[in-house]
DNA sequence: CTGTTTTATTGACTCAGATCAATGTGATTA
DNA sequence: TAATCACATTGATCTGAGTCAATAAAACAG
């Protein structure tokens, strides 16, 4: 069986990951990235408790819609998501991808229900994290609340980020922005920073991004004829990041 | 003195307010606006002993940039803020507009230094919150957690929507949603709902929707010709909400 | 495997909104 | 109270990216 370049040493925990949806926290490969660190091991082992590993979704499967009361958290265990919102007329707006040990559903927080939609790209598992346990747990831990009070401020400084792209860049700045985007997060992850799969469709990409699936797509070819890039697929390997980083504004 | 129509109970309380920052959160007029919200008693004096009660900023005076190392969230206490980041190119996105009672800094929890700059759009005063010490306080609080979570949320929340308007919507229907969210905001701090000053210019109108500032003007003078609003200057009157509402889309 | 559906690519054409340009209006200062 | 400057409006023109249309290539179902 041919390796890949992108098997770096954490995806074959991952991919072991998703044929053992019980490994506790504490072995848990994601334990850097996700909400347990710097917590004891005894703060770990109560955290350990509450959360509920969940069976894996299927593409297309919904992890939650607005339909459904708001009661936990998820944070990515294995795979990736997308999330949107829709609008009342039907136009809906993919507000972002996830990747394991990000987390989904922070925007929903003591509201009643959430208010967005979240979408397994892939077969995928999360970790589900119940709100009221996980706030009880909090008034005992503050190093609990202080991740979470972080997490959410991250989140909220990406979107602002993504208010800039959405409002400011061109086409071809917006897709740089994109590709350097998930290089960053997949070279986070273990994965190679210039050679990974795009788990999601051109018109996910492009409804992200607030463009066409079209314009998207001969972006993609153009920048491929610039020798920036080479696509087969869902696959993408970035051949010039020096040149692509110059592209984001 | 004529009474202009959008001058509402609380606005006198505001303009009150303007002069005498030192009034405690037990009498501050908005008390159920803010992060107090659900405090006892007994914890609200704990909080109000934690807060700066800051000098007023003139117009286009920085709170914090980006330069400034996070010590403080601020919550607005009078007056109105804008909220922008910037590109590495110069070009910059109004990312908020933030009006009394609502909070500043939230992007920048646990960051070395803030994520974005804050500008007054006219005179205007906040209470400085030194992030420590109220983390310190919410050990002791859960309810105070509560909050600064719930408040995270939200904004998050409205980021996303933010998202759809900037990635989905036409130039109409960001300007009639643009004027709705204000007016929004308008009533729940007892002003008129439909008769407001937009108190930042339409250069940052436009910055924040992605849109030109002469599409801005246009569209205004083309709402205004179709009767659903009235434009004097920086004064506006909704004259047909569920117009406008039906075109936010 | 084979037919069917979904997703992606590429080209031709269009248009919403940007840009450029000129003028008007209101605020600030001396 | 005139001069200056920043902001706002309106018109004319241009263009980046959307839309429409026609394949092509995967993905999927039976």
């Amino acid at each position: 069986m041919a390796q890949k370049s992108n098997v770096a040493p954490l995806f074959k925990d991952m991919a072991k990951l998703e044929h053992d949806h019980r490994v506790a926290c504490q072995e848990c490969a994601l334990y850097r990235l996700c909400l347990p660190l710097g917590l004891h091991s005894k703060d770990l082992a109560q955290l350990d408790k509450i959360i509920k590993r969940r069976q894996s979704h299927k593409r297309g499967e919904a992890l939650f819609t607005t339909e459904h009361a708001f009661k936990s958290l998820f944070v990515v265990r294995s795979g990736s998501f997308k999330t949107t919102i829709s609008a009342s007329n039907g136009r809906d707006q993919v507000t972002g991808f996830y990747f394991p040990g990000e987390f989904i559903g922070l925007d929903a927080l003591y509201q009643v229900s959430y208010q967005s939609t979240a979408k397994a790209l892939e077969t995928s598992s999360v970790c589900e994290l119940p709100f009221d346990a996980l706030q009880e747990l909090g008034e005992e831990m503050p190093q609990l609340q202080i991740q979470l009070l972080s997490r959410l401020s991250k989140e909220l400084s990406g979107d602002k980020s993504l208010m800039l792209l959405l409002g400011k860049k061109t086409a071809d700045e917006k897709l740089a922005t994109f590709l350097l985007s998930f290089s960053k997060r997949f070279s986070d992850r273990g994965f190679s920073a210039t050679e990974f799969h795009l788990t999601m469709s051109r018109g996910d990409i492009a409804n992200h991004l607030g463009l066409a699936v079209e314009t998207v797509s001969r972006i993609f070819s153009r920048f491929q004829e610039e020798g920036l890039i080479t696509i087969v697929g869902k696959g993408i390997v970035l051949r010039d990041i020096e040149k692509i980083k110059g592209l984001c504004g």
